[in-house]
DNA sequence: GTGTGGTGAAAA
DNA sequence: TTTCACCACACG
């Protein structure tokens, strides 16, 4: 085949000139010439000069862009790996349109596996040969016998299949029994199979199942929405569709929020398919990350359980993609191209044309809506599968219930705990709060310790002897002194963190064994994975726990929850608070009772008529959905209109602020779109930068992206440090 | 996104 | 005078 058919007919260029998308923020294609040599394609990946460097990039489709002849450069080295196919190809321009980022930066994130592009090495392998050794031992017979399927095997691997040592198998080779040859390198796993446990499945869900296997079969773009109670057994419902997708030949990727945290789901995807899947996050090894790239390029991994990131692995065939927990907030990148994975995830589907099946306990209001408007299907699982019970939920109004002075904890809720633990079983507090208080004040003078950078306060963390802003991650050791006053020995903490509160539940529960779980817990990953097993096997009277402790995690013997503040989130200006107090709430509450025991859960309420806490009690999700619907409809807001902001980042609080009021001075007057900031949005330092955002809202994310791209052109010329990114995107506020 | 080379100011 | 930090620029 000669190079120009290769590259399609339909695309004139002059000789060999192709379009490459470099990894940099460019708003389009670079040209290149192929050299006679080399053979491309759409798709292909490529090493090419790009100034100084050499960088990887991929030949893309469409007209290549005229350029100077005296600037183009040769495309040096074509990798020899699948080329991206066209339905990833458009994705990658969709998700670049749609987010408004450059394309390049998108392609870069597909790309994101260093040396994986070229093949990996060979490496030995043993097979059976002719000969037979004259001395038939036991060991050699067993060797003999494992190895007589015919299969190549590695050393290590034969000598432990038949139950030798290596030094058995070493001695067959030297006779020329077992012969030396090269192999395709190990898959990261084993190849998952549809067929090796087959769960016992509740009426419900095996018509949740069912109806998914179909979906899968159409092999067509589809959505379904599984909603079901946390325990209900979405999980197996979705291993069906998995099943089903393999056994149609087709990879499948398993999205979830926090890939770190989630060693139960890996074990129960063994327990189903006699596998683990492939993971995929950004913590993993670099080996390992190139591996499972290269091996979901050419077919080789046939499931991966990933970090929103793995979206954007060059899957051969993927043919169904389930999100899990799809309404966590986690899904959402935040920097560079800001997008949303679930979304993403949606529209990969639909191009290349396959099921996606989302799944939660606490939807997120757009996917209800879509649903309701039967964009998705919606598949219901109402009740507990098998043993285990729903929760007995109930508020405790503290009005009238109060704490003691000094305290947080309601009566009520330490009664049920003495209960509890008199049970020999597990409570868990729950407050969405690190630290020991969030605000500390001089009883003197009243001066409040603020961040200098944010607009927020300085929380204490007594254990570490440190006030830290939450916002940017300002810290000072705790001052002893007021610095406004000077009077010494009168700050006084306010209100409750959680090492407050297990300060309050050691001082009422002296001999329980008590635990904080918090997300600044040091010990990282493996310390948490640690305390988990600890809690799991009952070493543990007393959770005490931030957000963290509201993913997927088991505890057979946690029978009581206590939410310490169940307002918390409600009254803080964001549209989505109720929405998302909802959403933790239920998922804390889920943890209780998960195996068979009877169990509680007390929300510690000043409002106890609230939505959000009628709405958890009564387990009525209905309601409180179609309110949160009316309410949003009535003020504009996301999934009926579309919210974007433009994001000002800049090492200069200064310039970032200028550059923000020159762009919404810029911004083009349309009655349809509101321009919100700086002034109204809090200021926020990430990663050393200082981000102002503004916030655009309007009725449709067509229109929005034309007034994002007027408003930008229109802007102030941008200096080097400052940066200027879009999120379009109805999942975020803030 | 990143390396280069130009500019001006601090150090030798 | 030499060195260094900063920043605009180009990269095909």
């Amino acid at each position: 085949m000669t190079r120009d058919s290769l590259f399609t007919a339909s695309t004139p260029h002059t000789r060999d000139v192709v379009p490459v998308l470099v990894p940099m923020p460019a708003d389009r294609a670079y040209s290149y010439v192929v050299p006679d040599e080399l053979a491309v394609e759409p798709g292909s990946v490529v090493q090419v000069p790009l100034g100084p460097r050499k960088v990887a990039g991929v030949v893309w489709h469409g007209e290549s862009d005229a350029v100077d002849a005296k600037k183009l450069r040769a495309v040096e080295h074509v990798f020899d790996c699948p080329p991206l196919d066209a339905a990833m190809r458009r994705f990658i321009d969709w998700v670049a349109a749609y987010t408004l980022s450059p394309p390049g930066l998108v392609a870069r994130m597909a790309l994101r596996a260093p040396a994986a592009f070229d093949p990996e090495a060979m490496v030995e392998g043993l097979r059976l040969g002719d000969t037979r050794p004259e001395r038939l031992t036991d060991a050699r017979g067993r060797v003999l016998e494992t190895a007589g399927d015919g299969m190549a095997w590695t050393r290590s691997g034969l000598a432990h299949a038949a139950g030798v040592s290596a030094g058995v198998v070493d001695g067959l080779v030297r006779l020329g029994v077992l012969e030396p040859l090269l192999v395709p390198p190990r898959p990261v796993v084993p190849p998952p199979e549809p067929g090796y446990a087959e769960p016992s499945l509740s009426p419900a869900q095996a018509e949740a199942a069912e109806t998914l296997v179909e979906k899968v079969r159409e092999d067509a773009f589809s959505v379904s929405l599984i909603d079901g109670v946390t325990g209900s057994g979405k999980t197996e419902v979705y291993f069906e569709a998995v099943a089903a997708a393999l056994r149609e030949g087709r990879q499948v990727l398993i999205l979830l929020p926090e890939i770190a945290l989630t060693e139960q789901f890996m074990d129960r995807f063994h327990v189903r398919f006699g596998t683990r899947p492939a993971q995929w996050h950004s913590e993993a090894a670099p080996k390992t990350r190139e591996k499972v790239w290269r091996q979901a390029a050419t077919g080789a991994v046939r499931v991966v359980a990933g970090a929103r990131s793995a979206l954007f692995l060059p899957f051969r065939e993927l043919g169904l993609v389930i999100v899990d927990e799809e309404h966590d907030p986690a899904y959402k990148q935040e920097d560079r191209v800001f997008y949303h994975a679930r979304d993403m995830a949606i529209v990969r589907a639909s191009i290349t044309g396959f099921p996606v099946v989302l799944a939660s306990a606490t939807p997120s209001i757009e996917s209800r809506v879509n649903a309701d408007r039967g964009r998705y299907t919606r598949l219901r699982l109402p009740a507990r599968f098998g043993e285990a019970a729903l929760p007995d939920l109930s508020t405790i109004d503290m009005r009238r219930h109060p704490p003691a002075r000094g305290g947080f904890l309601s009566p009520v809720l330490i009664e049920e705990t003495k209960a509890t633990l008199a049970r020999g079983e597990q409570a868990l507090y729950f407050l969405n709060r690190r630290g020991y208080a969030p605000l500390t004040l001089c009883r003197v003078c009243g001066h409040r310790f603020e961040c200098p950078n944010c607009s927020a306060w300085l929380v204490e963390h007594r254990f570490r002897g440190r006030i830290e802003c939450h916002h940017c991650g300002y810290g000072q050791p705790t001052p002893e002194a007021c610095p406004e006053c000077g009077t010494l020995d009168h700050l006084v903490a306010c209100g409750p963190g959680v090492e407050r509160i297990a300060e309050e539940t050691d001082k009422l529960f002296p001999d329980a064994r008590i635990i904080v779980l918090s997300s600044d817990m040091m010990g990282g990953t493996k310390r948490l994975q640690r305390e988990l097993a600890a809690i799991a096997d009952g070493e543990v009277d007393i959770v005490i726990g931030t957000q963290l402790v509201a993913k997927g995690h088991n505890f057979p013997m946690m029978t009581l929850v206590g939410i310490v503040d169940a307002d918390l989130g409600l009254s803080n200006g964001d549209p989505r608070a109720a929405e998302r107090t909802y959403q933790l709430l239920g998922q804390v509450t889920g943890r209780a009772g998960r195996t068979g025991r009877a169990s509680r859960g007390l929300l510690q309420t000043y409002q106890p008529t609230h939505p959000v806490m009628q709405a958890i009690v009564s387990g009525d999700a209905e309601s409180f959905y179609e309110r949160e619907i009316a309410e949003r409809e009535r003020a504009g807001l996301p999934p009926f209109g579309r919210l974007a902001s433009i994001i000002v980042s800049a090492e200069d609080r200064a310039d970032a602020e200028d550059h923000a009021r020159g762009l919404r001075r810029a911004a083009p007057a349309d009655a349809a779109m509101t321009v919100l900031g700086p002034a109204e949005a809090p200021l926020a330092l990430v990663r050393g930068r200082y981000r102002f955002r503004l916030l655009v809202q309007g009725p449709r994310t067509a229109d929005m992206q034309g007034f994002l791209r007027a408003t930008i052109a229109a802007g102030p010329k941008m200096r080097r440090t400052v940066r200027v990114q879009i999120d379009v995107d109805p999942q975020s506020f803030l």
